[in-house]
DNA sequence: ACATATTTTTAGACTAATCTAAAAATTAAT
DNA sequence: ATTAATTTTTAGATTAGTCTAAAAATATGT
C-alpha cells in the first residue's frame, strides 16, 4: 500500500481506463486471474509495466491483486471497463451508421472516442442511435447499467451440411479478416447455407447470395452464426 | 537547439494542440508575438512550463521563437491550430444540433473531442452536419482548407434607438453569460429592436419576441448583431 | 525432489509535462 | 541613465508511464 492513495486522482487517464479494458477483455476468455504477462502482450507492453500500473489500480481498488498470483478486476473495476466497451461500441455505430465508416475502419476511431468524459454524450449518443444492441462486428452492446447480451457462441464451423444460418458476427475483427469477409461479401446478417464439408482441412462449401464459395476453417471458426432452418 | 529533434515525434500530444490553439487564439487579437505569460494564463499553467512547451514547438517548427521576444505561430502551427478550431467547431454542432446539448454545455466535450486523430472522421462529421459555416455560438468553422470567415464586429452595443438586428454569435461564451441568455430568450438568430440607450450606465432597452427587455452594456458589448433595418 | 525454465517483481533510468524558486533579461520610472 | 519592477528563463524536483536488466518467486521436467 502505498502514500500515494493521498494523492490519487479519481479521474482515471486513458492508460488506466485501456489497462480495464485489457484485463476485462481477457477475463471473458479465462475464469481464472490474469497474468501479468498476458496483459502486456495484449497491449503492447513489458510485464515491468504491467506490475507497475496493477499495483496502482489495485490502490484504486479497482483490481484486485497479490503479488505473483494475477489479477481480477473487481465490481467497480469491472462496471468501468464496461462502460468504456459501451462507449467504444456506441461509436463504432455512429461510425458506420451515420459517417460513412466501414466496419474494418472503426476500431482505431473508436478507441479515441471511447475515452472522451461526458456522460451526457454517452447518454444521447445511445438515444440518437436508437439504442442499438450490437455494434459493427455483432458484439453486444453493454446496455447503461452494464448488463451485456452475450454471444451464444455458434461458429460456422460448426453447422452441418445443408443446414442455413445467418452471419450475427466476427470472433476476430482484424482489418485483414474484416476486408476479407467484405470482398466474400461476408456480412452480419447474411444467410449462409452450409453445402458441403472437408474433413481433410474442414474447409467448407457455402451458398451465400445465390453463389457459391469455399471457406477455410480459418475463417468458418471466426464467423458467429445463428442456425435459421434445418433439414 | 536541442538532441530531441532525432526522437521527436510526428503527432502531437493533447498538450501540444492546446498550446497551438492558446497561441492562435491570442494571435487573433493581437498584432505582435504572443507572451509567455498571457500563455500561462489562457492555459492556467506557470510561465516556466510555457517556455519549456515553447521550446518544443519551435524545434518541431510550429512556432517561432527567440528567447524574452515572445512566440508566434509558423504557417505549420497556424494550420494545426486551425484545424483542430475546425473540429471542435464541427463537435460542437453534431452536440446541439443532434444530441440535444444546450450552447453553454458544449465546450467541455469539444475540449476532448477535438484531439481525436481522424481526417476521415472530421470530413465525414463536416458532411453528415451538411458544412455548417458557423458552430453554435456564432462563431465561424473554418474549411477543409483552413479558411476562416471572419467576423464582421458588430456589437450589440453600437446599435442606435430604433434599429432592428439579428443577433449572429456571442463574443462571451461563458457559461454564466450563455445562461443568462437562454434565460432571456436571446439566441442566434433573435430579432431584437433597440428602443432606447441609457447614457448614464450605457444600458439599453430593447424588444425582443415581442417582449421589452433591458440588457447592460456587459451584455449589450458581448453580443455580435447585423442590422436589418434602420429608420 | 531438485535443477531448470519461465514468470513476475524490483531497481534504476528515461521522457513528457508540470511545478517552485532563483537568476537573467527586459521594461518602466524617476 | 540608473534603479526598481516585471517578465522570462533556468535549474532542479515531481508525477505518470514506460523501459532494461537483474533478482525473486513460481512452475516444470525428469
Amino acid at each position: 500500500m502505498s502514500v500515494y492513495l493521498l494523492t490519487m486522482n479519481l479521474e482515471l487517464s486513458q492508460t488506466e481506463e485501456n489497462y480495464l479494458k485489457a484485463i476485462f477483455s481477457l477475463s471473458v476468455s479465462s475464469s481464472n486471474t490474469i497474468s501479468t504477462n498476458s496483459i502486456a502482450e495484449k497491449l503492447n507492453t513489458k510485464a515491468s509495466s504491467v506490475t507497475d500500473m496493477v499495483k496502482k489500480l489495485a490502490d484504486k481498488k479497482l483490481v484486485d491483486y497479490k503479488k505473483y498470483q494475477g489479477v481480477s478486476l473487481t465490481l467497480k473495476g469491472k462496471s468501468i471497463a464496461v462502460k468504456i466497451i459501451r462507449k467504444h461500441r456506441l461509436w463504432e455505430v455512429l461510425l458506420v451508421k451515420h459517417l460513412n465508416f466501414s466496419w474494418d475502419e472503426v476500431h482505431e476511431v473508436a478507441e479515441q472516442l471511447e475515452h472522451v468524459k461526458s456522460v451526457k454524450l454517452t447518454k444521447q449518443l445511445d438515444a440518437f442511435l436508437e439504442y442499438p444492441t450490437h455494434d459493427p462486428h455483432g458484439d453486444p452492446i453493454p446496455d447503461g447499467s452494464g448488463n451485456i447480451a452475450h454471444h451464444i457462441e455458434v461458429m460456422l464451423s460448426s453447422i452441418e451440411k445443408n443446414e442455413k444460418c445467418v452471419v450475427l458476427g466476427v470472433k476476430d475483427s482484424s482489418k485483414a479478416f474484416l476486408k476479407y469477409l467484405d470482398s466474400s461479401k461476408i456480412k452480419l446478417g447474411s444467410s449462409i447455407k452450409v453445402l458441403s464439408k472437408e474433413v481433410f482441412d474442414n474447409s467448407m462449401q457455402i451458398e451465400i447470395q445465390g453463389s457459391k464459395l469455399s471457406v477455410s476453417h480459418q475463417i468458418s471458426k471466426n464467423l458467429f452464426v445463428k442456425i435459421i432452418e434445418s433439414c
